[in-house]
DNA sequence: CGTACTGATCAAGTTTCATTGATAGATGAC
DNA sequence: GTCATCTATCAATGAAACTTGATCAGTACG
């Protein structure tokens, strides 16, 4: 299976060269941070938290939902650098951690321009 | 439990406000596309189209895997519309969209900055 | 025609994730 | 101290996603 893009003729090649450690870390980084998002309630909870920082019994409240499922999607966020806790006595607060999205943003900003912005068209035999 | 934010005294009404139908398709839409990009292999298609339009056999070959694996995780991001694909004779060639990934940046930024970006701190008694 | 090839789809098996209810840990009030 | 409250964690169940191999649909070629 002989294919190879018009421009370079060494595709491969120049995947390997981008194979490097850091690569494959951050493949896992922007999975693990996207894994993050890729569940409603807790989107809906970022976007709650955009507005300010919230206390979980708040949020319990106003999802209407079991306590321990909030505190599970809490804690998948908190895992992903995308918000941060603050406990004050019997309570815990939650907001957004600006750095953990800034990172997220340059991951999807890299996605999009990785190395050529030519438009390189491929043709198979 | 009644906590309440100390600027306002009342998030919960806040948060029905926004809760409108547009929103509610807002966070499904957040949800899904960042599930696509939830899975590494996935997002290492991502990056090898990112060099330009590759064609399955092309991609088929330096992943080293199985056909029917690369095709589903194609079609996922096809579904996502972060990817279209073009048939050439029997060859079928996959290429970014340019235009899903536009939207899918709108939709991190939208994220971060929702309504009030002031930070407000909670108060629960 | 028939054959060979590319890529999509299907079904079965495995893994991973989300939900639920119960429990444990930590804090404050008494 | 005991009790109540808030939150995290655990175990079990159900659902969703991923993988694998086989099959099917479409195309090219002799």
């Amino acid at each position: 299976m002989i294919c190879r893009g018009v421009l370079t003729n060494q595709p491969f090649l120049i995947y390997k060269a981008r194979m490097t450690s850091t690569s494959v870390k951050h493949f896992a980084k922007v999975a693990s941070t996207c894994h993050a998002l890729s569940d409603e309630t807790r989107v809906r909870l970022i976007e709650r938290l955009g507005e300010g920082e919230q206390c979980v019994c708040d949020l319990t409240d106003s999802f209407k939902t079991g306590q321990s499922r909030l505190s599970f999607h809490l804690k998948v966020l908190k895992d992903a650098g995308l918000v941060i806790d603050r406990r004050e006595g019997r309570w815990v607060y939650y907001s957004l951690n600006g750095a953990g999205f800034e990172e997220l943003e340059d991951l999807v900003r890299s996605l999009k321009s990785t190395t050529s912005s030519t438009f390189r068209r491929g043709s198979c035999p």
